[in-house]
DNA sequence: TCGATTTTGTAATCATAGTTTCATTGCCGG
DNA sequence: CCGGCAATGAAACTATGATTACAAAATCGA
């Protein structure tokens, strides 16, 4: 018996006496809300007592009260959360516990949190911001988000100029401090363990006037306090590490985003950085 | 005053906590369902103090954790009378259309498709061959890709020795090749537009006897003629460049793999990696 | 590094929710 | 009209939830 409670509730609907039935009836009349609050008030709205209440929820095959209000939560729940990341397995060859679905599963589970924390507006926002010329952007990213930054980097580098990379693992990034200028814009990859090095450097950014855009997880760097903006990303996985998937996806959306904003002066780059790889010849005459 | 309790979150994010951020995370993580339990529950959840989200609601505005939770309730009823706005978006904040749901849109359905073409007995046995530290393992990337094979390198370097990064973009690839032995394992990503010298690199390391894994785009790389075990992943996005995401997602699900067959060596080297990190004072001490 | 300040959790307290007991009520058959 | 039984709610009780007070810990500024 682990139907849900209004299936229960109309299955033994005949065996109720009139008080309860009266319950039910309001228990029915907007469910499941009118479940969730506490039992007096339930009470008050069947015009019942409280214990006409248990006694029901006991016929109905819950313990109590409480037990009975987790499966309205539960039901809720279910009936609200995404029907995408339903899905029984995404590799239909491999079984479901096979590393490949679970993987994919936490991934999935990652991307739907983190889109659901981003602020369109921020994101808007940053995106313009990088799209602008006027000012300088430099990158910067940690041990493992080095490669995150890097991508960035790349991509931004067809799309405009005055982008510079800055690795902070290596201690050449004071120099690069050097050409910070108020205005400019700074994107900081930071994720757990945060490094010291990075704090400092976007700490001496804020100093030096710049806007920062922070790229975190969802414990937050230490950093959000500088940041102008910033956007939390969720990174676990069934593994000793952090999936970056999600750091990726944001990474390649504003990069897409940037992209369309600047799409007059990207089409010229890319067609010029076209001619020196045809002139090259690094990569293949085909297709 | 009168916002959702989402909302209320958002806007005075920044003059919260750290302990009432870690609360904030929790609510928002499935949000608004979290909140409806007893607040014991929900500060076990978000790892705080009741007292802590007694402080944090009554930031928000609330007169305390009742009103609080009478709130959220309310919420989620208007929610529910209101079939209208049923998310089927990732953000719901945004509209449907902003890039940030079409681009994830895309990237889901990019990974959906990988996973799908994806064999997982030869995903088992690609990480069986470079959990095995009997061959020397060899990674090499493209101009787009470099970033995902460091990030494979990075992550490879801790669980096993015996692993070199090939930059192909460098000239100084050849030289590595000298080290590759029959039986030595090369993992290549190539996407379009594939690289000359990435095939080239292939070809040799073939040569030499080296089984290759390729990892490239559901056009497939001239690569994967030479490849002992081959990987396409979709990388189609509404942008002028591709999505690595999927790749990133494979990688990733690569490590784990590893790493679970290498568990005590990996712990091992993780160990000795921290010590150092330690001495380094690298990262910050806290958590 | 040290004192001041803020943040945070522990423990005590208070309030309310949930349960149980039991007397009252209403219903039915005699 | 009366005994017997089920149904019900009032009230007492218990458990848990929510709040407060305070002390420990962390952080910050000098």
């Amino acid at each position: 018996m682990d139907d849900t409670a209004q299936q229960r509730l109309k299955k033994v609907h005949d065996t109720l006496t009139r008080a309860e039935r009266q319950l039910a009836g309001a228990i029915l009349e907007n469910y499941p809300m009118s479940g969730l609050g506490s039992i007096t008030r339930l009470a008050e709205k069947a015009e019942v007592s409280t214990p006409t209440v248990v006694r029901m929820v006991q016929k109905l095959g819950y313990s109590g009260f409480p037990e009975f209000q987790a499966a309205l939560r539960e039901e809720l729940e279910a009936q609200i959360s995404n029907p995408i990341d339903k899905r029984d397995s995404w590799s239909n060859t491999a079984p479901q516990e096979h590393l490949l679905n679970r993987f994919t599963d936490a991934v999935i589970g990652n991307i739907r949190q983190t889109l659901a924390h981003i602020d369109p507006a921020d994101f808007d926002a940053v995106a313009a911001l990088l799209a602008d010329e006027a000012q300088s952007v430099f990158i910067a990213g940690g041990r493992i988000t080095h490669a995150l930054s890097e991508y960035l980097h790349l991509h931004l580098q067809v799309i405009r100029g005055r982008v510079q990379h800055i690795p902070t693992t290596s201690n050449a990034w004071p120099h690069a401090l050097l050409d910070i200028e108020p205005g400019d814009v700074v994107v900081i990859y930071d994720i757990r363990r945060y490094e010291n090095s990075t704090l400092k450097l976007a700490e001496m950014a804020a100093a030096r006037g710049a806007r920062t855009v922070l790229v975190t997880d969802q414990w937050q760097s230490p950093i959000s306090r500088f940041a102008t903006y910033s956007f939390s990303c969720r990174i676990e996985a069934p593994s000793a590490w952090d999936s970056t998937v999600a750091m990726m996806l944001l990474s390649e959306t504003l990069i897409a985003a940037v992209q369309e904003a600047a799409w007059e002066r990207t089409r010229d780059r890319m067609g010029a950085l076209e001619e020196m790889f045809d002139e090259t010849r690094i990569f293949r005459k085909f297709v």
